[in-house]
DNA sequence: AATGAATGAGAATTCATTCAT
DNA sequence: TATGAATGAATTCTCATTCAT
């Protein structure tokens, strides 16, 4: 795998979460990568594919996790946790990526679009726990949904803070402390 | 108020729901309008202040249901389910909308990114509920932040469903439902 | 019909004549045109589709010509001579059209393709004659084509002098006779 | 002469007859060549310089030819005979070559646009036959030059059915006896 | 000599916006 | 007000050519 197509893709990535697909330009995206435009050419397909391309490679990292997640002994409750903690983790590792993830996922192209990812692992989990009786039973795919928005919901609100320079990356620890204070206790009181 | 900026508004709002903001073209609204492409500049300053109004209108009708919500006498967890409740009835009566709302967010001008909207509500109604112990103490803003992004996850999916033609409106009952289901019970169970 | 897109259709006649359709750029058609790059795109869909048009006109131009002439009452052997005099007339008229046709030829798009011209005349006149016992029993498909690629011949040699500066509109006068005499009598003597 | 070199000449020829010379690309040419896009610049001096290449090794290979047969001792009708049908017999083994003839003569370099071939060929035959008598007196400029077009026609026409996938290499045959027919009797009939 | 990644000038096309009618 | 032809800056992508290995 070459060192260009690698400098590219975080070229785009930085300027994709700054001003978005559209706004950016190649002729940008070659000038932030240090390349002629022209090789951007020798290694994707067309800008739309550098953005294929970046939703690709976070999927097929984040597969792995998943898998690695799947197989582990830990009861469901605890793998959600796990994985959400992972997820945020990577979101401060790398925010930029994150921002595209979130903003740029309509413009993708169909065989990215097909790909499924923490969704349908939450979910996955979800089923596993309400069939072990470690989770109460619930619509496993709406659940997953709904803690999949809250993810995201907590990233847009991270990434909004960022872009007005509040970076506040405590956030992630707090969401993840509530999340799970909600999975175990909802959030009524004076039942 | 003009019943050409009107016609306008909802042509924008269908073709940014099926094109996107950045994909559909100032004649494409006119035609779709039924107007002459210099009559848009009569009454919008550019394609931009098109997106623009479709985010304050809506928040302005919003705002009013809130401010309506928030004078009512309900207990804050019954407050919390008929926001969602209503929220979900405008989505189903207006898809297009939403799904504009939900993807042309980062493309709004300025003066649209400092509304605050449903999130800001939620974190409201939390926050009374705390005080007043029909709450239990969680951190409000959080909280608020994932509910947001619950039922922005709930609209996502009931989006991107009818996208591909799988059109199910009875899901944001079951969503609600079980939303309201996690908020009493949380997700856990055998404690 | 639009001045402009005449205006178009000239220049670009012109700049191809000179260049050739592939080292003539859009930017120099409007400029030569007189308009804006874009204008071009208002009348057509692409540089492509000007030299389309370009073939499209003439041909249109011609096929009344053939029509009218095929009505005539002269006899066959007159026919080929007048319809063989007009058209060195109209190359006499627009040489620089001549060249576009005979050299962008292979540059038409596939509608153009399908159309036939003066060798489908030729040959229908041929046939006529030699059934009408007015021309020898010949192969009138290869007689066609072999008199097309004449007249073609005579076009090229009046285009190369002349792009050489060295103009010289009585070949076409001399050519017609030496072609009819041909006709009447063969090119071997002594026989 | 290099084996390489021939190899790029023979793969460019086969590319430029069935994609016309500016749209095959130097990539293509060797890859087609099986070779390195620098090697062909190891042997020629740029795209252009193949093309010339092509048609001065055709044009001395004929010329060859020609000069053999100026100094047969043949009369002139016959040895007009002679060269049409070897040159019939050249296309008919290499009809790419003459496709690229036909069609990119107007995209090469000046040396070549120069050199006299065929054309220069049949007016010397024919003056010599119409100074010994074996020719009508004729124009034999403009004669030669409506020869070099039928000639030139019928290849046209062979190049154009051959596209279409249908291959007829007897016509050749009929269209030689067809000329030596038209140069014996002409075309009209009772005189 | 051979290679092929890198280059960047150049080309076609788009589209938001203007403005004369 | 309404119109829609005209505009031309901006953008994506191509490809002949170079040059370090």
């Amino acid at each position: 795998m070459s060192d260009k197509k690698e400098r590219i893709r975080i070229a785009a990535i930085e300027l994709f979460a700054c001003r978005g697909f559209h706004r950016s330009t190649t002729d940008e995206i070659a000038a932030a990568a240090d390349v002629a435009v022209g090789t951007i050419y020798n290694y994707f397909r067309s800008k739309q594919d550098i953005l294929d391309h970046i939703f690709l490679t976070e999927h097929a990292k984040r597969q792995a996790v998943y898998e690695r997640m799947q197989r582990s002994q830990l009861n469901p409750v605890h793998k959600l946790r796990t994985i959400i903690a992972e997820h945020f983790d990577e979101v401060r590792k790398n925010p930029d990526l994150v921002m595209v993830i979130l903003r740029e996922g309509h413009n993708v192209g169909p065989q990215v679009r097909e790909k499924e990812g923490l969704r349908r692992f939450l979910s996955a989990i979800i089923r596993e726990g309400t069939e072990s009786g470690k989770i109460r039973p619930v619509d496993e795919e709406i659940c997953a949904t709904m803690m999949f928005g809250a993810v995201r919901g907590i990233m847009r609100d991270f990434s909004e803070r960022q872009e007005k320079g509040d970076c506040q990356p405590e956030i992630f620890n707090r969401a993840l402390e509530q999340m799970m204070d909600l999975v175990h206790h909802g959030l009524a009181g004076e039942k």
